[in-house]
DNA sequence: AATATCCTCAACCGCCTTTCC
DNA sequence: CGGAAAGGCGGTTGAGGATAT
């Protein structure tokens, strides 16, 4: 026996959206918003349509702000980066691209991107569609974006003995492109994905770069310029990291997490406390707008935790904490 | 001009996660 | 706490338009 069908299939309409039902449908969000039940919703507009399918018209389609036509160039980086960090987890991807859907950029990788990509990476080579995956996917493997190198898009460091091991400049970084293998205005096939060497930020030098350190994370973050506090606090929740974030982010976290949130930009912590979040399984602190921050207050921080991994959002801290 | 093939993208499907009771 | 309902997501499909022959 399996999963009861989520509406009554043999009594709604399927495929393509007519002008009069997208009219119906608009109207009827705009009038009185989704009331937080989308099964419930067609029958409300008068629409013969499965809740799903409204729900989906609406995203992609419907709402405001909804962004179509060409990708720009900076959209296809930032794409082409998540992939590499985090796959096709497109919701995280959509995120990013403000005006985007996840069904758009979906379509895009799919039908073109990787193409372009791949034509990049490897210009003699003619690949059938066959193939076309498992080539692509060992094409990354063999490249900066291969998940042996991947890191998360901020700046890393391990405390041991008072001494910060980092790993300088955005490497990888889905949403700052300085060094990015496709940092150019267009696509340039000596551009694409520099040797891990050149990862090597000039002040490595002083200190030791571990490993390690690329398994912090092990995804990319989330902005939340955008105000996808949702997708970012998945993400903060999947990776076990502690949130730090100013006071004009918190009400805004406030929403998705009981936190005990103390003034001024202080801990943002989940129920559990500090004590919990330091605790061996956890994998560190994220420091959002790090630049928010007294520089005496984040060393504090990291002096006063038994948390060994900290992510600053920018490199002036990464600098100076460098010093410390 | 007719037909075949390719390409795009909106929409569907089914599974997993989250929320509610 | 467990089960059901709803939400959310990623993979896939197929209609229709574009292009090639």
């Amino acid at each position: 026996m399996g999963r009861a069908p989520c509406c009554d299939k043999t009594n709604v309409k399927k495929g393509p959206w007519s002008p009069e039902e997208d009219a119906k449908l608009k109207e009827f969000i705009e009038k009185h918003g989704t009331g937080g039940n989308w099964i419930a919703l067609p029958q409300k507009a008068g629409l013969r349509r499965c809740g799903k399918s409204c729900r989906l018209r609406w995203l992609n389609y419907l709402r405001p702000n909804i962004k179509h036509g060409e990708f720009s160039d900076d959209e296809d980086r930032i794409i082409c980066n998540l992939y590499a960090n985090i796959g096709s987890r497109w919701s995280i991807i959509a995120a990013q691209l403000p005006g985007r859907t996840d069904n758009d950029i979906k379509n895009y990788w799919n039908t073109k991107l990787k193409k372009k990509l791949m034509r990049l990476l490897n210009p003699t080579s003619q690949i059938g569609p066959q193939h076309q995956a498992t080539s692509f996917s060992s094409l990354l493997q063999a490249t900066a974006l291969s998940p042996s190198t991947q890191l998360s898009s901020s700046y890393s460091y391990r405390r041991s003995n008072h001494i910060y091991y980092g790993l300088s400049g955005p490497v990888n970084d889905p949403t700052s492109f300085s060094s990015s293998p496709l940092s150019n205005s267009s696509f340039t096939s000596n551009s694409v994905l520099q040797p891990e060497e050149s990862f090597v930020s000039p002040m490595q030098h002083n200190y030791q770069v571990k490993e390690s350190l690329l398994m912090v994370g092990g995804e990319a973050s989330c902005s939340s310029s955008d105000g996808s506090w949702n997708n970012q606090i998945n993400h903060v929740k999947e990776t076990e990291y502690g949130y730090i974030a100013s006071n004009s982010e918190q009400s805004g976290l406030q929403n998705y997490l009981h936190t005990g949130i103390e003034e001024d930009h202080k801990l943002l912590l989940p129920s559990g406390g500090a004590e919990e979040w330091s605790h061996e399984k956890q994998n560190g602190f994220w420091v959002d707008n790090p630049s928010d921050y007294g520089f005496e207050e984040i060393k504090q921080l990291i002096s006063t935790s038994s948390c060994n991994n900290f992510l600053f959002d920018d490199n002036k801290t990464e600098e100076k904490i460098m010093y410390y």
